[in-house]
DNA sequence: CAGAATCCAAAGGGATACTG
DNA sequence: CAGTATCCCTTTGGATTCTG
């Protein structure tokens, strides 16, 4: 059914949510603090809130160190790495649409 | 920039539009009225801002038969059809998520 | 450092009625 | 048939403040 399939669709929909999986995905384990300084103008709200999404569907892995100052990794799990594929479409797409349109 | 790869992004961010995409995409050309039957749910508001969004960034033709009935027909152009690996993939990876989330 | 909690404005999206 | 035009509600997302 189509409800499925929207389903689908939005775990990787929102405003950052492709931007964060392309960090993730194309290079690899990052720290909190490592996302947001990739990411300028993510609020810690929004990360936040789809680091959690995330989680909760399965893509990323949170992997929490009892150390202070706190630490905290994210990293893509195996059902996440399955999203290589359209994630490396999407980097080459974008470039490519980019310097047609933003140049 | 990454206001530019925002904006690149947001080029296929929305509810429906991948699904809409996909569609088109995939199935090649079809008319208003089908794409509403493809994708139950969806209001004739929605499909028709996305067409309008498509068809401004370069991605959709909308080809308008001057007849009684109406009648408009929707495809890709050569720059939405560089969009195909994107859809392509994303399809078989819904396909495989929804295997093992909605069983 | 990595977040949780609030508050609030803006945008997204749905239902309905009307039109060429 | 293929839209437009409104109205209105819900969700999203931003700014800010507080905490272990």
């Amino acid at each position: 059914m189509y409800s499925e399939k929207i389903r689908t669709l939005s775990v990787i929909e929102g405003k950052w949510k492709l931007v964060i999986l392309c960090h993730l995905g194309l290079k690899g384990t990052k720290r909190f603090g490592e996302l947001r300084k990739l990411i300028p103008n993510i609020t810690k709200k929004m990360l936040t809130s789809h680091l959690r999404e995330f989680e909760e569907n399965g893509l990323v892995h949170r992997e929490v160190y009892p150390v202070v100052p706190p630490k905290v990794e994210y990293s893509l799990t195996k059902e996440g790495e399955s999203l290589l594929p359209i994630l490396k479409a999407l980097e080459d797409w974008g470039s490519t649409y980019m310097e047609q349109h933003c140049k």
